[in-house]
Parts: C-alpha cells; sequence; structure tokens
DNA sequence: ATCTATTCATAAGA
DNA sequence: TTCTTATGAATAGAT
C-alpha cells in the first residue's frame, strides 16, 4: 500500500527503513487494539526496534497473557527451566541434609551417644574404630613430645658447646692477663 | 475497509464477530510478520480468541522475546523472585557443604588422621572425647551382654516351672493310673 | 511532519 | 465456510 508495492525483504535504505517502522508500528498496535476490542480478544504484542527500543500493546495485562502463553505452550523454555534448576538444587540441598545427618549420627556414635540403635556387632567395630584412632592420637602425641624433646636437647647441646667455647676464651684471656701483668711488673 | 467503517467497540453479533476475529487475526500476524522482515524488528505476537483458542507470531523465538520484555521493564515478577529464590538456594547449598567439609574434617580426627594441624592441647581434648566414647560404648555393651543374660535367665527360670509342673502331672497321672488298674481288678 | 497515489485489509453479501 | 467485491485504512514515496 502506498506508491508501488514493495518487496517482502528487508529495507535496505537505513532512513526508509526507520520511517516505515514508526509507520507500520503505529499500524500494528492500532489492529491489534482494534483485535481486541471489536472481537473481544486478548491480545499482547512486543516490538523491539532495530535500535533495542521496545514497544508494547496489551488488551489486559502483559504478565497475564504471557503467563497464559506458557500454559499453552506447557511451561516450557526459560519458566521452566528455572523450575527444573530449582528443582535439581532442592534435591541436591535434600541429599546434603541427609549427608549432614548421617555424619552427625556417627559423630554421635563416635562420641559414644545414641548407641541403642546398634546392635553387638556394630558396638565391637566401633569401639575397634575408637580405640585405633585413641592410639594413632597417642602416637601421634609421642611424636610431638618427642620432637619437643629433641629440639631442647639440640638446644641444650649447642648452649653447651657454647659454654665450653666461652669458658675457654675466658680462661686464655685470664692467662694473657696474667703474662701482661708480669710484664708490667705489677 | 470494507464496506462502511466500524464502530471501535465490540461487535455484539456473535458470528460476524467470530469471522471478523479470524480475518483480523491473519491480517495481524501477517502485518507483524512484515514488520519484522521490513523493518528488521523482533517482534512477538501472542493472540487469545474469546473461546480460548491461542494464536501467535514470534520474528526470533517467543521464549527469548519475552525475556528482553521482562528485562525492558524491570525484571519484575517472577523472573526476579525466581533468580532470587534460585540464588538463596544455591547459598544454602554452599553453607550445607562446609558444614559437611567441617564434619568430615571432624571425623577424620576422630579416626586418628589428618592430626598434624592438631597442637598438643586439642590433641588431649580429643583423646579424652574419644576415651569417653570408648567407654560409653563398652558401658552400652556391658547392658547389652547383661539384659542378654538376664533374659537368658528369665527364659531357663520359665523353662524350669514349666518341668516341675510337668513332673508333678505326670506324677500324678501315674498315681491314678495304679489306682484305676485296682479297681479294674488287675 | 504532511500529503497523496496506491495497495491492502476487510465488512458485508453471495 | 469460502469467495467476491465495494470501500475504508494503511502506508511508500514525495514534499
Amino acid at each position: 500500500m502506498g506508491r508501488g508495492k514493495v518487496e517482502l525483504k528487508r529495507i535496505e535504505n537505513p532512513t526508509n527503513r526507520q520511517v516505515s517502522f514508526a509507520k507500520r508500528r503505529n499500524g500494528l498496535l492500532k489492529k491489534a487494539f482494534e483485535l481486541s476490542i471489536l472481537c473481544d480478544a486478548e491480545v499482547g504484542l512486543l516490538v523491539f526496534s532495530p535500535s533495542g527500543k521496545a514497544y508494547e500493546f496489551a488488551s489486559h495485562d502483559m504478565g497475564r497473557t504471557i503467563a497464559r502463553y506458557r500454559n499453552e505452550v506447557g511451561l516450557s523454555q526459560s519458566n521452566n527451566q528455572g523450575f527444573r534448576t530449582m528443582e535439581i538444587l532442592r534435591t541436591e540441598i535434600d541429599d546434603l541434609k541427609r549427608t549432614i545427618d548421617n555424619l552427625e549420627e556417627r559423630h554421635k556414635h563416635f562420641a559414644g551417644e545414641n548407641l541403642s540403635m546398634l546392635d553387638m556387632k556394630e558396638l565391637k567395630q566401633l569401639e575397634r574404630q575408637l580405640r585405633i584412632g585413641v592410639e594413632r592420637i597417642r602416637s601421634r602425641k609421642r611424636r610431638v613430645v618427642s620432637e619437643h624433646i629433641n629440639l631442647l636437647k639440640r638446644r641444650h647441646r649447642a648452649l653447651q658447646e657454647e659454654n665450653t667455647h666461652l669458658q675457654k676464651r675466658l680462661h686464655e684471656l685470664q692467662e694473657a692477663n696474667i703474662g701482661s701483668s708480669r710484664i708490667l711488673g705489677e
């Protein structure tokens, strides 16, 4: 419509394209409005210009119309993806909580609590594990103490050597002192 | 357009309304399509007939266009809520994971592993906790054994009593048997 | 922006 | 429903 028909392809002249966009956009919005009024329809229209500006028409409420659309299509796409992601996260949280419950249960057993649910075999195994733990801790303690003692011994030996050395030097100085006194005629 | 102009109000005749809806809907979809092609625009169009049937046109992808629209409007509504909820869930997952790491660390200490990071004071405390655990487990074991023994004793006593009773009855039957034999003249 | 020659859309009729 | 057609609406290009 207008002077000469137009091909159905992108208008290459940017000015013409921009002008046509403004005109056709208004026409489209108007027709969407008319359809909703004349035929009692629910219409939602979203338009983004190439430059990124947004235009919309919603006969009722865009959110409501989009929600209705999602229902029709079957909750697909981002909403559904988000929902699934959320489900996955919740599942992961449940798993982690169960893991924590198990660990805390084991921890209580190690502290000698909540033992009533265990049978004799389990009690024996638990005691064995704890005794191994105690033995390893004692071993570690001995090692720490031993290292500490060795450190002290090394320091002691170093101090002894220094002491011997100092005594020797002191003795030498005293000897020298006596010699010089004689020379000075004391 | 058409034979005589139309008022901008709901078409009351249902047949005419339905026909106009079909025509205008097609026209609107066509114009939306043309706008997107000619002017290189992103267009999303949703139409619901009064009877509830859905029609749509999307130049790119309806989900993408709707997402873009939500951005423009300011991330309002469920999208944003969902995002925040997701953030909260992720935070909770991180917290739970840290809790699990701590518990596993403690668990290793209780098993006498990874002790190098502990100083003497911590080692002593750990050993004390384990020894308490061991003592409680032993106590529990004693109790289990003791209860088992008591159970066996009770059963033993019950069996003894039953035994005594049976012997008594057997004896009585034998006595009665002898009496009746005499009466029968054996 | 405004105008106008054309094409397009569509209301009513068949 | 679908097709036809008269007429109003939309709009491309010019101003």
